[in-house]
DNA sequence: AAACTTCTCGGAAGCGTTTCCGAGTAAGTA
DNA sequence: TACTTACTCGGAAACGCTTCCGAGAAGTTT
């Protein structure tokens, strides 16, 4: 059916090795005979099979991108950044998303392999030991992003300092009963950035000698549906918070929509802390914390590709930086 | 460096063809060879090189989606859609985004290549018949999803009607001076929903006796700080319109922000409609077109599959249904 | 004219699978 | 016992490419 490079061959009156030669400039060709080859590749429309040359190459010129909860923005984002760079590149994306653990494990069963892609880059997805055996087997060049393993190069950030000021910032606008509203701590993929933030927000509390109520911590799925209910219940609540600190920007907006909801004005009467700054919590003028996620994609894949390249790099932990961006759901209390 | 299935079927002391049929179960293995071999697979820690086995089969088990505006909520939407229906099957994803002119031919060369990809999902592109013909080439299945051709099949929105009837509500409610804030008509990557769009305004216009001012008509790239800037001109024009149309909600929410700066408010004194219905429209209790875009992607996929899987197999095209959905940036004027 | 050197190129071997022909063995039948 | 049938399995061939050994031609040197 279709064409190989043997058909050219033949057609060019050449050998095989000639046309391969052509194609991928690997060895001198005379003029002429590169002409009647390139004459036969385009009388026969050719075009290479791919499989063939990575089974010869060894190589795949593909890189997997392992991402949970695709559902976020914040994730998006990261991609975003990723594709930013891959488009100036040889390689090809694969795109895997993990929702829940069977996921992440048919992931990681299936994608590690040889000849399938040549690096992973994997997104806040903690690694357990068992992960970690199924890809140091495969020998495949990998990148954490939002994740830290002493083992494998990584893009981390510093979300426990990051929450840790910004609720230290609400402490010092005059605030008391600051609320956390985040994601569940045990996650079940295994991202820690739920229990780093939960921690860098009791950490603040405790620096400025602040009581953690258990009613003013509240979990939910990181998504803005989800932050509307559980700010009902929380701004429901006989003694409600007059700040809250939210896991991600999205939750933070689903709070704010319930406050609107319920009459509670933001920021006079309740102050919003997201964290993220993502595109949207600029429209709606959210104080929140902002994270270099487009920058964590594009250092991400740099850091991969390098590993890639050159066997024994080794670039060990990148720390990025978080900064407060404070716009207008932050003011003192009762002003 | 690597175990091969020679290794293994030496481990094992079977043939080589045993040890692919226990792998696939491809033909009748009995138990006690079935164990051995299971055995040196587990002892070598052998895993199968996907590239010889796509070599082999003549398949790639994987499809290449290709998105223009990356960076657009719309298209990671759909994007969405896409990997929930590819999760559970055993495809991979390809990632392709094109930005430009130039990265869109470079995907087109390169990417609907024999034993590339198995199939080709194409997101907003209007197929030249360049592109065509080198899918065509190729032999590769492929699915437009909002775009229209008639020799391939395609998911398609009519957003013509869609617009008209925005408009048409909008005149209803007693506006006259009805501004459309559009994407350039002259798509780079030819996608030819900012022509339908614009087409729609003025059918919507025209069906209610209403006169479509130059001025009215902006055009700015579909983001939220273009949307800002195009709003900003908009609305500072002498005669300025009581309604604008946003070529999606990214645009309106822009506009509603320029709005808010120069104590226009919204709606009383501005009208505005967006199109998408992206999730922050809801927060911003924007009035939107909805269509389906997630949707959109697993009807994509789902075509896409079908169609690789039952070689004949022709859906020709897919329309889909789109509402308009009103909140609260639309009412009357000077009410 | 013989001995090198330099260019150019043909094609066998190899990459790691799957498939499939055919052979060997065990079980069933007359 | 002789002949079928059923089950199991070995391994050559094929998939389409790249690499590399080595050979032939052409040019250069002594």
């Amino acid at each position: 059916m279709s064409n190989t490079i043997h058909d050219v061959a033949r057609q060019a009156g050449v050998g095989i090795g000639t046309v391969s030669s052509v194609l991928n400039n690997s060895r001198p060709v005379s003029q002429a005979t590169r002409e009647k080859v390139l004459a036969a590749i385009d009388k026969l429309d050719f075009i290479p099979n791919s499989s063939g040359r990575r089974l010869s190459m060894g190589r795949t010129d593909s890189i997997a991108v392992i991402i949970p909860y695709f559902t976020s923005v914040a994730q998006i984002e990261r991609l975003r950044g990723v594709m930013s760079v891959i488009v100036e590149s040889d390689y090809d994306i694969n795109l895997f998303t993990v929702e829940n653990a069977p996921q992440r494990d048919k992931v990681f069963q299936t994608v590690p392999r040889r000849g399938r892609v040549d690096g992973l880059l994997i997104f806040s997805l903690n690694m357990r030991d068992k992960d970690l055996k199924q890809i140091q087997q495969g020998k495949i060049p990998t990148v954490l992003v939002e994740s830290f393993h002493p083992e494998l190069p990584n893009i981390y950030i510093d979300d426990i300092a990051a929450t840790r000021k910004a609720v230290e910032y609400l402490a010092d606008l005059g605030h008391q009963n600051i609320a956390y509203v985040g994601d569940v701590l045990e996650d079940p993929l295994g991202s820690s950035f739920n229990q780093n933030r939960y921690l860098g927000y009791c950490q603040g509390m405790e620096n400025k000698g602040l009581h953690v109520h258990p009613s003013f911590y509240r979990v939910g799925w990181h998504r803005r549906a989800k932050g509307y209910q559980v700010g009902m219940k929380l701004l429901k609540q006989t003694n409600r918070p007059t700040a809250i600190f939210a896991f991600c920007d999205e939750l933070a907006l689903g709070v704010i929509e319930a406050a609107r909801e319920l009459e509670i004005n933001v920021p006079s009467d309740l102050s919003v802390i997201g964290y993220d700054d993502i595109e949207l919590a600029h429209f709606a003028q959210l104080t929140t914390v902002r994270q270099h996620l487009f920058e964590t994609g594009v250092q991400g894949v740099e850091l991969l590709l390098n590993t890639i390249d050159t066997p024994n790099y080794n670039a060990g932990s990148i720390q990025l930086e978080t900064k407060l961006i404070v716009r207008q759901t932050t003011v003192s209390p009762n002003q």
